[in-house]
DNA sequence: TTCCAGGCTTAAC
DNA sequence: GTTAAGCATGGA
């Protein structure tokens, strides 16, 4: 099966290649698989496998096609959800083009354009998968935060077994009602991690926090301070959201060791920035901050 | 062994 | 409000 399920219109500064090549960063990676075509993700759909495949056919490539490659044809209601987690993935609904007219003026951006071409930020749509994955990555080095995952998502996920490959996707937050903290440090992480994703978990299960709840707030601002509420969630998980997961291009998690290494790696200072100086760094990003970040990140691999 | 990794909490000033 | 110390785990 290989059935076309739709096509989406690509924006100008879209490259699925280079998007490809930073989900290709892991191969530890369990939630998608990238290839050098495309990707291929597992949905659940109504409690239903749905296994999609992204590619951009063509020449010139101008559209994004999602084939079906296992399940049956979502409804209206869910195909249109599909597409909105697609555009949200891939922030497809983004003018990039007054950020590339900075960043080609900026010292540091603009290598990182030349070779990076057409890269959005990644996104993860879902709020209790996003949260998660900041969690499990708080001071530990992404490849132990990619076993993390894994393990997380191998042990309470579901999963379908195609063509010899086993693909998955992210627990919900209802499976961890009943999990205890000694569970889940059993898949090595710590007492702080695990209390706090099951603290997550029941709010987003027990419809006390919730993605549309935290865009619906007045301000990104808002939605930070909502997160910062919840103990074991500070300052960079709740900036590392607002990024991936809110889409807010402003938000800059000035904290974050990887940004402090791209920036010390291509300034060439003898040590780490601290974050105060990366705020002021960031004001000439000022509006694209968290694009900046991102593109800032992509010297480190 | 030591140091670091896409931090957070608590206690002390 | 700001800083220091403790935490906890795997990898280099």
């Amino acid at each position: 099966m290989n059935d076309l399920l739709f096509e989406l219109a690509v924006p100008a500064h879209f490259e699925l290649a280079a998007c490809l090549e930073y989900m290709n960063r892991s191969p530890l990676e369990c939630l998608f698989r990238p290839d050098a075509e495309g990707v291929e993700r597992l949905f659940m759909i109504e409690g239903e496998p749905l296994l999609i495949r992204l590619t951009m056919p063509g020449d010139p490539p101008r559209r994004l096609r999602a084939s079906l490659l296992y399940g049956s044809v979502p409804e209206d209601a869910a195909l249109a959800g599909l597409v909105r987690y697609i555009v949200e993935w891939f922030d497809l609904d983004r003018d990039l083009a007054p950020f590339y007219r900075m960043a080609r003026e900026d010292e540091l951006l603009a290598p990182l354009l030349a070779a990076n071409d057409g890269l959005r930020i990644i996104g993860i749509p879902d709020l209790f998968e996003a949260l998660c994955w900041a969690i499990l990555g708080q001071q530990v080095n992404l490849a132990f935060a990619y076993k993390l995952k894994q393990q997380l998502t191998a042990r309470y996920g579901q999963s379908l077994e195609w063509q010899g490959y086993t693909y998955y996707s992210f627990p919900v937050p209802e499976v961890f009602r009943e999990v205890t903290v000694e569970e889940l440090c059993a898949l090595q992480l710590t007492r702080n991690k695990a209390r706090t994703v099951l603290e997550v978990a029941g709010l987003i299960g027990g419809g006390l926090l919730s993605r549309d709840e935290l865009l619906a707030l007045p301000a990104p601002e808002a939605a930070e301070q909502r997160l910062l509420q919840i103990r074991g969630i500070g300052p960079w998980t709740s900036q590392y959201v607002r990024m991936r997961c809110l889409r807010d291009a402003t938000s800059f998690p000035a904290g974050d060791v990887g940004l402090q290494n791209a920036v010390k790696f291509l300034t060439g200072m003898d040590r780490k920035p601290t974050p105060a100086e990366l705020v002021d760094l960031s004001a000439r990003w000022r509006g694209w901050e968290a694009y900046a970040t991102f593109y800032l990140w992509r010297a480190l691999y």
